[in-house]
RNA sequence: CGGGGCGUAGCUCAGUCUGGUUAGAGCGCCUGGUUUGGGACCAGGAGGCCGUAGGUUCGAAUCCUAUCGCCCCGACCA
């Protein structure tokens, strides 16, 4: 492909509106177009990459025996009203809108496929015979994402794979899940991406029942705790750590402090000079009972208070939180807590609560509260805080309606959960990819069954796995970057090799870049040949803008030598070559670094 | 949805506070010429309802009101 016949709109400038390195870069290289707010086009330099990434996945799924299938993005809201999804989803679904009965205003865009997919299975995939399979698509979803963000990272429309497997037990699902896992192992080292996999929310199965594949970088909104010595790795959604140790202060005596108008612990700590790991933070909620709901969905939902303390410097994880306490835990209204407590909202404190744990509240004491000495909390008195309240002696950690459990989000520094004694440190990151097992919440709610040998119906027991391949293509960039431009992985570059040919005017230069155009072109190397009558100096910003992983410059200076020169983008180091031997060399080293690749791949799975 | 910022040429911006010729610059684009190994130079040229709609005024890019859009932080994120 000559550069002059191709489309690429490379600027000098950095558009204002982007700050993601990404989003800056595939702006500058004129790899996408922005036409609102988290919609972009993918213009024919970024599309090449996008579909790079789209071969490898599609490849790899293959290989794991997935079925290629194509789900239309129009739905009825109908299949969405049988799971419950209309109103989950919220904002996110988009609607077609139309008038009322219009079929427009019974129609939605799809953000995800599990009620299309469960639908098919529904109709023909009932037997066990055909089980397990998995189908997957490559497909646009469309999201109402209320703010969209850095470029192509979160946007309300954007390229995903995602897979839906069927199996007839929880082993097979295990295995199809196994596969899967492996399968984006493959993937993403394949893209030359340094991703990490790490243990996920997995909302109502448990267990290791999910994974995220994340990259790591600064762009990402995500939080992962990784432990320094490898050994853990999970989303801080999750994320568990040692229990910290007993102190061993002895318990001085209950003191009542005035703290005037003191109400957060960034107020109270300044004002009774402590630090926040001091302080006792008292947070009162209202849940809904959810043990037992399947059964009970008629039943009234019973309402419960429920007092939870975390260490001032510490954050409350509501997953985990409403998995202790088996309920789904809102915030108390200031009306609750002024009954309990007996004093305006920010003076809360455990150990003169109105009323009896278990009876009128349930109090949930965090593992790192449980061990504190002589802390310091709300006075439960308007304008009042306590110093050295002692857990045990001043308010339950057990007993009846008193539980102690790890209901904080993990902080850097935290100690690995295994005992080890490995720190974890908390890294921002980017999702590109999740695997999920969904037992059968689909598969119930829309009827989906198969008949065993038996003659016996069960609902079908599902996994889903999910890659953002828009995303996917902007964490690459996020993580192969230089001051100069894109550092593309061979994998998925925009060309493999570009030649850039000075002196327009120089026969020799033109004829010998055309012959080793057209000789990597007949050995099925992605080229690109810089032919514009421009600048060197010009010719080789773009080069380094656009990131295209070998460079090959064939000029005058350098033919004068006997010579044309081989360059890598990551690198610094020019190769002197012979002419003659440019272009099977250059052959070699894209065969070499795809190859590399491919061999990460084969052991990729970690 | 809350907070902040910004809408002037394809891109980056000046001009707006303090209203007053025909609205500017650089990049990019077109013509011609000189240049030619790390974003050259000269000359000429095309390109704008100053986001949109009202209002104030003799006169509005500039002041007022409304509205739309975009970006950032937060909330939200099957």
């Amino acid at each position: 492909m000559r550069w002059s016949q191709f489309f690429i709109t490379t600027t000098k400038e950095t558009p204002k509106d982007a700050t993601a390195p990404s989003h800056q870069l595939m702006l500058r290289t004129g790899m996408i177009r922005q036409l609102a707010a988290g919609i972009y086009s993918y213009l024919p330099l970024g599309y090449r990459s996008l579909r790079k990434v789209e071969e490898i996945v599609r490849d790899e799924m293959n290989r794991a025996g997935a079925i290629e299938l194509h789900m239309p993005v129009l739905h009825p809201i109908e299949l969405w009203h049988q799971t419950n999804r209309v109103e989950a989803m919220g904002d996110v679904l988009l609607r077609l809108g139309g008038p009322e009965g219009d079929w427009r205003s019974q129609t939605v865009l799809g953000p995800t496929h599990e009620e299309v997919i469960t639908e098919i299975a529904r109709a023909y995939l009932g037997s066990y015979k055909q089980l397990p399979i998995n189908l997957y698509q490559i497909q646009v979803k469309f999201r109402g994402e209320a703010r969209p963000k850095s470029g192509v990272l979160r946007t309300r429309e954007f390229l995903m794979k995602d897979a839906y497997s069927f199996h007839d037990s929880v082993e097979s699902l295990d295995e199809g899940y196994k596969k899967m896992y492996a399968a984006y192992c493959r993937i993403f080292a394949r893209c030359g991406l340094p991703y990490v996999a790490v243990e996920a929310e997995s909302g109502p199965i448990g267990g290791d029942a999910s994974h995220e594949f994340m990259v790591l970088t600064d762009a990402g909104e995500d939080y992962v705790a990784l432990t320094e010595d490898g050994s853990y790795a999970a989303n801080t959604e999750r994320a568990v750590c040692a229990p910290l140790p007993a102190e061993t202060a002895e318990m001085k005596a209950l003191e009542e402090v005035h703290t005037p108008g003191q109400r957060t612990i960034d107020e109270v700590t300044a004002f009774l000079k402590l630090t926040p790991d001091r302080m006792i933070k008292t947070l009162i909620y209202t849940g809904t009972l959810t043990a037992g709901a399947e059964a009970s969905k008629k039943a009234k939902p019973q309402e419960m208070t429920f007092v939870v303390l975390v260490r001032g410097d510490h954050e409350v994880n509501e997953n985990k939180l409403n998995r202790v306490a088996g309920a789904r835990l809102e915030l108390a209204t200031p009306a609750v807590i002024q009954a309990l407590t007996g004093a305006e909202v920010g003076f809360a404190g455990p150990h003169s609560l109105k009323g009896t744990p278990g009876a009128d509240f349930r109090l949930i004491v965090d593992q790192a509260v449980s061990v504190m000495q002589n802390g310091a909390t709300g006075g439960n008195r308007t304008d009042y805080h306590v110093i050295n309240v002692n857990p045990g002696r001043d308010f339950a950690v057990t007993g009846e309606g008193v539980v102690t459990a790890d209901v904080r989000t993990v902080v850097d520094g935290d100690l690995a959960a295994s005992g080890n004694g490995s720190p974890i440190r908390l890294r921002k990151a980017i999702e590109i990819g999740h695997v999920f097992k969904l037992g059968t919440k689909y598969s119930t709610s829309m009827k989906s069954h198969y008949l065993d040998k038996n003659g016996k119906s069960h609902p079908h027991i599902m996994g889903c796995y999910g890659i953002g391949l828009t995303r996917t293509l902007a964490a690459a960039l996020e993580a192969y970057h230089d001051e100069n431009g894109a550092v593309w992985p061979m994998s998925i570059a925009p060309f493999e090799v570009l030649i850039v040919s000075l002196d327009p005017n120089e026969p020799e230069v033109i004829s010998t870049a055309q012959r080793l155009h057209d000789e990597l072109s007949a050995a099925g190397v992605d080229v690109l040949w810089d032919d514009r009558d421009e600048r060197a100096g010009f010719k080789f910003k773009d080069a380094d803008l656009i990131g295209v992983p070998l460079r090959i410059t064939v000029g005058r200076k350098s033919l004068a030598d006997g010579v044309v020169e081989l360059k890598r983008r990551s690198s610094p180091d020019v190769e002197k070559v012979n002419p003659a031997e440019a272009g099977a060399k250059a052959i070699a080293m894209v065969g070499e670094a795809k190859a590399a690749l491919m061999a990460k791949a084969d052991k990729a799975v970690r």
